[in-house]
DNA sequence: ACGATGATGAAC
DNA sequence: TTCATCATCGTA
């Protein structure tokens, strides 16, 4: 049995779905109809104006106008001039926040990962639906708790205090 | 350790 | 309109 997470599962807390999201299955199906199933297994959230380490810290910007849409929407944007950066948006609507998909087992590295998929800004503001041709599915993939480890944010190291707060999860396989 | 590479946002 | 910055990665 497999579910497509719903636009509900997103309209939460985003430290409450960001380690949710591990184990899920990210799906990508391609314009030549391929499709690609790859296991997330490191997330970062990043949590409305008062973290510094979001986008949103700035307020609403054109950039940052899709986080403050309510949960389950893609955003992405360009890094460095080079590599997109995948994130879902969470919460309710005017609540700026997201959870950066950083890895999954088969394609390490949140850049990586996006050049991996074909993903970029066209995807921006797009449903996280078979409609949009990326989504997350649940195949209840079981991650313990036990399994989950939190640390500091990837990268982050301008944002003061809240670089040091415990918003990357990633799960340790097996063990 | 460092350069590639371009959109973004804030200042001017 | 300029300019510093940047949720990275491959090469050295």
């Amino acid at each position: 049995m497999i579910d497509i997470l719903s636009q509900s599962f997103f309209r939460c807390p985003v430290l409450r779905v960001a380690p949710e999201l591990l184990g899920k299955i990210l799906v990508r199906t391609l314009p030549n109809g391929k499709v690609l199933k790859l296991r997330i297994n490191e997330v970062e959230a990043y949590d409305g104006e008062k973290d510094l380490a979001c986008h949103a810290s700035r307020g609403k910007t054109e950039r940052t106008v899709v986080m403050y849409e309510p949960g389950g929407v893609w955003y992405v944007y360009l890094v460095y001039g080079m590599y997109h950066m995948l994130n879902i948006v969470t919460g309710a609507a005017g609540y700026p926040s997201a959870v950066l998909i950083r890895g999954t087992e088969e394609v390490s590295g949140p850049g990586r990962l996006t050049k991996h998929l074909s993903i970029d800004t066209q995807l921006n503001a797009k449903k996280a639906d078979k409609q949009s041709g990326l989504w997350i599915e649940d195949d209840w993939y079981v991650v313990s708790a036990r399994a989950i480890q939190r640390t500091p944010r990837i990268g982050v190291d301008y944002a003061g205090t809240w670089a040091k707060k415990p918003y990357r999860f990633v799960y340790r396989k097996n063990k």
